[in-house]
DNA sequence: CTCGGCTTAACGAACGTTAAATAAGGTAAG
DNA sequence: CTTACCTTATTTAACGTTCGTTAAGCCGAG
């Protein structure tokens, strides 16, 4: 009787979230109703409340959804061997390329920075950031024991997010030019940058 | 008649933006109703209509109030002389400062960046932050002609904001202690973080 | 007396959420 | 094989609340 408990005949729960992601990226959790997500997956406002018990519980799923792939696909880049600022390269690359590939996550991201509160944010230090965060922090140790560790981490990433958050602004303002927002372009300007303040 | 125009004996008009500044910043525009406003300021609702045509308005001449003057400590930050690597010190230091102590401007502008549409990001980087980019990227010019100066300049600026913006995150990470957090700590790693990556 | 600044009261719309009814599919009994 | 039944997924309709906004009136200063 209870052979398929949850599932459906196709997986509605997760199509819903799937559809609620780039809504909640794009306005937040006060921008987007009930009825907006109900609109965007194709049903009524009330089913939802079938799959999720309210809003809060909707998006808490969602944003869930958006980070638990992406911690390993973080993982996979700190992967492999080679020198410290080798291994820096090649994950300040691929992460890059992650950031470009899923605007979604890196919205949900900087909207959880605003408004996660505390035990949204420890769950998801907790569930999700942890291990790559710990994995980046090893390099960073390698990298410069003159540096500290975690803060140098903290700027690894933070080269990389910090063009991709601002590029909407800096369309707007002089000497901006197209390749500025390419991944490659903005890998290449954070490893050089970084790779130079590490060396001896 | 007219001596007075647009002042009522106190700065009313000012003070419901002085009040509503910290709600948008924390809570974004959807998430902050008139009435919220209309609580931290004291008075109806309705009054807020008689400063303001329309919510839209009310959080426009917000934003814009809380950067206004904020350019201008931005470029004072940038004024006088010495080496290049002595004004990027500087720079660096009295930003760091700047964002420190008015996290109100940070996180509104962490929310344009997320929610601003075109006209209002094209207006604030007209408005707001042209003078004080090109400054920055004038200074970036000098620092590393083998480096794209535009790039430079917007890491400047990120290493700094990136580590405010993830203390809510790293509050719950490893290793922190809370030196990480204090402004002086922050400006020095930029400051080391990019002059070695400038140094020839 | 006038007029700007404010109030209370109210509008229609949209909000999150719930209740009741319907349709569909699987299961067990006849 | 059919019938009755139960569960699940969904609908329409509606609930009370809050939203942005407006209208009408009060009140004190020039």
């Amino acid at each position: 009787m209870d052979v398929n408990p949850a599932a459906t005949r196709v997986d509605t729960r997760g199509f819903i979230l799937q559809q609620a992601i780039p809504l909640f990226a794009e306005a937040g959790y006060s921008g987007v109703s009930m009825r907006d997500i109900s609109r965007a997956v194709g049903m009524s406002a009330a089913a939802l409340y079938h799959h999720f018990p309210d809003k809060q519980a909707l998006y808490l799923a969602a944003v869930n959804h958006a980070f638990v792939d992406k911690a390993e696909g973080i993982r996979q880049a700190l992967a492999g061997g080679g020198t410290a600022v080798a291994r820096l390269e090649r994950f300040v690359e691929r992460f890059t390329e992650l950031m470009a590939k899923d605007p979604d996550f890196r919205k949900l991201l900087h909207r959880e920075l605003l408004d996660g509160d505390v035990t949204r944010l420890k769950l998801l230090a907790d569930q999700v950031f942890l291990e790559p965060y710990k994995a980046v922090v090893a390099l960073a140790k390698e990298l410069a024991v003159d540096l500290d560790p975690y803060m140098l981490a903290n700027s690894v990433v933070g080269l990389v997010l910090f063009c991709f958050e601002t590029e909407p602004l800096r369309r707007h303002l002089p000497g901006r030019i197209p390749s500025h927002d390419r991944p490659a372009t903005i890998a290449r300007h954070a490893s050089t940058l970084l790779v130079r303040a590490v060396a001896r």
